[in-house]
RNA sequence: GCCCAUAUGGCUCAGGGGUAGAGCACUUCCUUGGUAAGGAAGAGGUCGUGAGUUCAAGUCUCACUAUGGGCUCCA
């Protein structure tokens, strides 16, 4: 046997550990590395050399699970005492000093009644063994400490050498938020040392990434405690930015055949009890009394469309019909959840609503996934799609829901798109397919969303004129690119680290006279640029030529231009292309072409 | 909402029971400079809010507010 062997791999795909393979064990053999079946048998045993040095450092310390997940691990505990961030030292201190033990990791069977024997002291094992089935259980131990586990584990402690525990958290058992809370600590573990210190540099660069820092150093928007949790401000460079995505996504819905439309911020509350929102949705909603009259401020825009579709009488020659706005909406998120421009409590949503018929379901969505590529095309984002199917509160018949539902799967199929299923997690009128993007750290937000609804034109009896002269009820396909602007501009602003392409940064230019006599060619060159819808600033202060460049080059703007005797006499700018990263001269007509070409790049 | 942590000038942070500190930013003056920090002077904080302990509270206690990390991933 290999020194650095910790398991196999069967031909099902399954990791045996040593322990379960015995003396005879076919099948490819898994080495001490950074591959992914080794790590995570590494994280895992990882997470139980944690968990005993907790029940050694705690006192009455109960285990819950301790899995290998996306990035790491962690172990879900209880104890008497009150665990803070300091105390992640303490347990990594004390996690090395059993490694110093050389405890082997044995592992022994025991039927589920000798378990419910065993913990029968321990009500979070008697919660895990509840869920299983399996009559035949398996306890891994290491020295002292014993844990229900099914494996796989290292043989030894000594292939944990490189892990650190990165937070604590609560987590309510099983993640039942009617459950108790129990503690969480989360750890990260590797084969070698360097790639955990590579990891640790990685999400250090991230957090320099963060859209909250870097919203702040470049005075994109901010929060006010005194306003309210979750209401973000647009400070000018932010509004500026926003106002360019804005544009660029009105010529875009404008080119795609949608029109705009608006509708109140409010509604009376009946308005939101035929919608279901009242019911389905009322713990999201702000309510509020206008001369005795219950009102909602609305939550989504749907209702608002449906009321202006209703408006004049449609024909089937109208459909599909596309509606779209840029929605303000409010929604009481809960506290805990509120994240930057991530997750707000008031946001504009890039909305809208298709009114079609039930055959043109699937070619309208065919087109709003086209949509959707072109827009995460043009900023480089790499998403995944997932279509949602029915919650536990909903509206409508579940066959309506079955047909819905189908038609998404078909739609994203003939198109050979990749989705996973989210089970349960459909909006409550409606499946849905969403688009998510990751952010810096790897979290993945949904963004952009396409759900099919039959539901509200029933309930607000929505209408058109068919081709036999009936009338028939058309389908809304609620859709939105972006999701939100506040959480697709926190998105950007990580992926880009803050330096945006040309057609959206706030400032696009900022020029650097030389001397004050230079100051009056600087101006010149200003209106000029603003003439073809660029964006500058003249960094004219009283400071020295190197500190305002330098200020400049640190604004995270696509070009700073040099102007001194020579740009005037010759009417050229002297530029510093952060594209190119490098600097050269250029006549200022040529500037101008090159720069509309960047504006062009915003194009869809 | 729940668990844990944090809150000091516009920003980043130091201080830790005895009457507030730094750097950057800001203001004024000198300097008019050809590619990443020229110099000098100055202004700015009831230390998140409210109670409590104490002769004395940014500093200790409690509550509230806001912010941060979590709350699907099943021995």
């Amino acid at each position: 046997m290999s020194e650095n062997l910790i398991g196999y791999i069967d031909n099902q795909g399954n990791i045996i550990d040593t322990q379960s393979a015995g003396q005879s064990c076919e099948g490819r053999a898994i080495e001490y590395d950074n591959s992914d079946e080794a790590l995570e048998i590494i994280r895992h045993s990882t997470a139980h050399l944690m968990a005993q040095a907790i029940n050694e450092l705690y006192t009455n310390a109960k285990f819950f699970v301790g899995p290998v997940v996306d990035e790491g691990f962690y172990y879900d505990f209880e104890v008497d005492e009150k665990i803070g961030e300091e105390d992640l030292k303490k347990i990594e201190k004390k996690m090395k000093e059993l490694i110093k033990k050389k405890y082997k990791i044995e592992k022994y069977e025991i039927s589920k009644d000798e378990a419910l024997e065993k913990f029968a002291n321990d009500e979070l094992k008697l919660a895990v063994l509840s869920r299983i089935d399996d009559d035949k259980l398996t306890i891994y131990k290491q020295g002292d400490f014993e844990d229900l586990c099914r494996g796989p584990h290292v043989p030894a402690l000594r292939f944990l050498n490189n892990f650190k525990l990165t937070r604590v958290a609560g987590a309510y058992m099983g993640g039942d938020e009617n459950a108790k809370m129990l503690t969480r600590i989360y750890g990260i573990a590797f084969a070698d040392k360097q790639s955990l210190k590579d990891y640790m540099k990685m999400m250090e660069e991230a957090k320099k990434r963060d859209h909250r820092k870097i919203g702040s150093e470049m005075e994109l928007f901010m929060f006010n405690e005194e306003s309210g949790a979750g209401l973000p401000f647009w400070m000018p460079k932010g509004a500026k930015l926003r106002y360019k995505l804005e544009n660029i996504l009105h010529k875009a819905h404008i080119k795609r055949g949608y029109q705009p439309v608006r509708g109140p911020e409010i509604l009376k509350a009946d308005m939101w009890r035929t919608s279901g929102h009242y019911a389905c949705y009322g713990e999201n909603m702000y309510l509020t009394e206008i001369d005795g009259q219950e009102y909602g401020i609305k939550p989504m825009n749907c209702i608002g469309h449906i009321q202006i579709f209703k408006q004049t009488s449609k024909s089937y020659r109208d459909l599909p019909l596309r509606y779209y706005e840029y929605g303000v909406v409010h929604r009481h998120e809960k506290s805990g959840v509120l994240h930057g421009l991530l997750r707000v409590r008031e946001f504009t949503q890039d909305d809208a609503h298709i009114f079609c018929t039930p055959e043109q379901i699937a070619p309208e969505v065919i087109k709003v996934v086209e949509f959707v590529d072109s827009v995460m095309k043009l900023f480089n984002f790499d998403y995944t799609m997932e279509i949602s199917t029915k919650p536990e509160k909903a509206i409508g018949e579940d066959e309506v829901w079955e047909m819905a539902t189908q038609g998404l799967k078909t739609a994203l199929e003939e198109n050979n798109l990749q989705y996973t299923i989210d089970e349960g997690g459909g909006a409550f009128y409606g499946p849905k397919i969403d688009i998510k993007i990751t952010d810096a750290i790897g979290r993945k937000w949904q963004c952009g969303t396409i759900q099919v609804d039959f539901n509200l034109p029933q309930r607000f009896e929505v209408e058109y004129v068919a081709e036999d002269n009936t009338r028939k009820q058309p389908v809304m396909l609620h859709r939105a690119i972006l999701g939100s602007f506040e959480r697709f501009i926190g998105i950007l602003t990580e992926h880009y680290a803050g330096e945006f392409p040309l057609f959206i940064a706030p400032t696009q230019v900022i020029i650097v006279p030389i001397s004050e006599v230079h100051n009056s060619y600087a101006k010149e060159l200003q209106a000029k640029l603003l003439d073809i819808d660029i964006d500058t600033e003249v960094f004219d202060k009283n400071e020295s030529l190197n500190k305002r460049i330098r200020t400049a080059e640190k604004q995270r703007v696509p070009f700073v231009v040099i102007v001194g005797d020579e740009e005037v006499e010759k009417n050229s700018v002297a530029i510093r292309d952060r594209r190119k990263k490098e600097q050269y001269n250029l006549s200022f007509e040529y500037f101008m072409v090159e720069l509309s070409k960047q504006l062009n790049e915003g194009k869809i």
